[in-house]
RNA sequence: GCCAAGGUGGCAGAGUCUGGUCAGACGCAGCGGCCUGCAGAGCCGCCCAACGCCGGUUCAAAUCCGGCCCUUGGCUCCA
């Protein structure tokens, strides 16, 4: 069974083919303000993609970028005192994002190539382009000439005489065609475009951010050299994936393959994956809009297990939208996926697990959920199913510990035992599907506050069954409800109240 | 206007490539039952219900073809 996946260039699945190392690059995101849930989505589809092609066997070698030129990262100079220059902006947001990921526990990349670190190989492709006659130079800015590039339009079936059409070659006098596009600005950034995007008044000041020399004077990067520039440096001509927002195929992921191929006159990807956008309220959610709901607020309210889970709820090619009923619906699945891993850890490791205890449903069931985890993830990755297939040995779990606890209750039999092998079989497959592939983490971790709380909650819990004892259920649920106030949910069983925190 | 992705039950979301085995699985919400002092969790059952519209091809269409309507995205910074 090998993984198929739906490829923008091609315009239908295809089986996914690479020799030895799979180099993956992440068209990664402009750091001019926090990342949002949006970015987020790529981020884990990306991820996810990454952790399954390990999983069946490939070295994955993952470079995303961080794009820290641009004019929107210039119009926030000033904003904050110690926010001088462009490069203190984008160091600001850089360090955000990196906190953001390792929050959403992403595996890391390779390596995060920033275009201030590769302007040298910038204008290394800028000449090379010159030279091979697709980009002109004009008033110290450097265009490409997309009438030179016989495919361009061909991911995202644009043709160069519509979109010549739509231009206004009045106001692009510096370009031969108005569908050209820059590979190197003369200047800094236009006080236009600074105000463009400003967010508070500089005053008299109006930022131009950095610039660095070239042959064709002092200048920018264009939009979109900089990802073919660094996803060549750091994975060779032809890359395995490209991956990336679906609102980047045009222009962005056009410009990157028109001056990509024209400058190797090797196939710049093998796949292109694009990811669909997450719709808030039927709109796309972007910083521009403004509907948008930070990574580091989200992880703060909702925790990386349920945002994951959320994630996990649709397909990465589909839009997905984010509302409070689709956000409750995650923290429920990702509820019922922790408690029952929970609850298997609890039964294997008591004295109850044993050795020649068999249910065959149980151990069925966990061969069904690889093999029916597996078949949705190479569909495509339907994450959904994926989690379906957890979802359902869940089910299989709690029958299984059910009736051990019932048979356990009944006087008469008295002997009934857990499934060692088959509870084990079952952990491992949540810890490796749910944990290695999905990402998700079902062990909390110990440290001494959560142990110190877990005191805590135990003493109350003692308090709570004397009243209970005492038949003041009154008191006793008043314990109840305000633990519950501070995050702690309390469960009643046979053997006594047990709690999670939430 | 041009290009693209979509429109499936109360919600959410597969299925469309490769027509029949599909109107599925998981879940959320809702309802009933078991269990429980109550609640929660868990289990069992129900939810008699939906393929945007109009044509066409076919023995057979959610799926293929044509037309139309609507939504979203891109064409300008964007994941």
């Amino acid at each position: 069974m090998s993984l198929v996946v739906t490829d923008t260039l091609a315009d239908e699945r295809v089986e996914f083919t690479a020799d030895g190392d799979v180099t993956l690059y992440v068209c990664g995101l402009t750091v001019s303000d926090d990342p949002h849930l949006g970015h987020a989505r790529l981020w884990f589809h990306a991820d996810v993609l990454h952790r399954w092609l390990e999983h069946i066997g490939y070295d994955v070698r993952h470079v995303e970028n961080v794009t820290d030129v641009n004019e929107k990262i210039t119009a926030r100079v000033g904003e904050r005192d110690d926010w001088s220059e462009e490069r203190d902006v984008a160091a600001a947001f850089t360090a955000t994002t990196f906190d953001a990921m390792r929050g959403l526990n992403l595996l890391r990349a390779e390596v995060y190539p920033r275009v201030t670190e590769h302007v040298p190989e910038i204008r290394e492709l800028v000449e090379t382009l010159i030279e091979k006659g697709y980009a002109y130079e004009s008033n110290g800015s450097v265009y490409f000439d997309v009438t030179t590039f016989a495919e361009y339009g061909k991911l995202s079936n644009q043709n160069v005489a519509d979109l010549e059409a739509q231009g206004e070659p009045d106001e692009r006098s510096e370009k031969r065609n108005p569908a050209d596009f820059a590979l190197w600005k003369a200047d800094g950034v236009s006080e236009t475009a600074a105000r463009e995007h400003a967010k508070h008044d500089h005053g008299a000041e109006t930022p131009t951010g950095e610039t660095w020399p070239s042959p064709w004077g002092d200048g920018r990067p264009g939009w979109h050299v900089e990802c073919s520039a660094m996803s060549t440096t750091h994975l060779g001509d032809t890359l395995d994936i490209h991956m990336g927002g679906r609102d980047l195929v045009f222009p962005h992921h056009e410009n990157e393959i028109a001056q990509s191929e024209a400058a190797t006159g090797e196939r710049f990807a093998r796949h292109w994956l694009h990811v669909g956008l997450l719709a808030m309220d039927g709109e796309k959610m972007s910083s521009s809009i403004g509907n948008f709901w930070t990574v580091p607020d989200a992880l703060d309210e909702l925790g990386v297990n349920v945002i994951r889970t959320f994630y996990a709820g649709a397909a990465y090619r589909s839009e997905q939208a984010l509302t409070e009923g689709t956000i409750a619906e995650a923290e429920e699945r990702w509820e019922r996926l922790s408690r029952t891993y929970d609850r298997a850890v609890a039964a294997l490791d008591s004295v109850d697990a044993r050795a020649k205890a068999e249910d065959g449903d149980l151990r069925e069931a966990v061969t069904d959920a690889r093999d029916d985890f597996a078949a949705a993830m190479n569909d495509d990755l339907n994450l959904r199913e994926a989690t379906a297939a957890l979802l359902e040995l869940t089910d299989a779990v709690n029958r299984h510990v059910d009736a051990v606890d019932a048979d356990a209750d009944d006087e008469a039999t008295n002997e009934a035992a857990y499934d060692y092998r088959g509870l084990r079989e079952a952990v491992e497959a949540f810890a490796e599907l749910g944990g290695d592939v999905l990402g998700l983490q079902f062990e909390a971790e110990s440290d001494g506050e959560v142990e110190l709380a877990g005191e805590l909650v135990e003493l109350i819990l003692d308090v709570r069954e004397a009243e209970r004892e005492a038949g003041n259920y009154e008191r006793a649920d008043d314990l109840r409800d305000a633990l519950r106030d501070v995050g702690v949910e309390i469960e009643d069983g046979p053997d006594g109240a047990t709690y999670r925190f939430e």
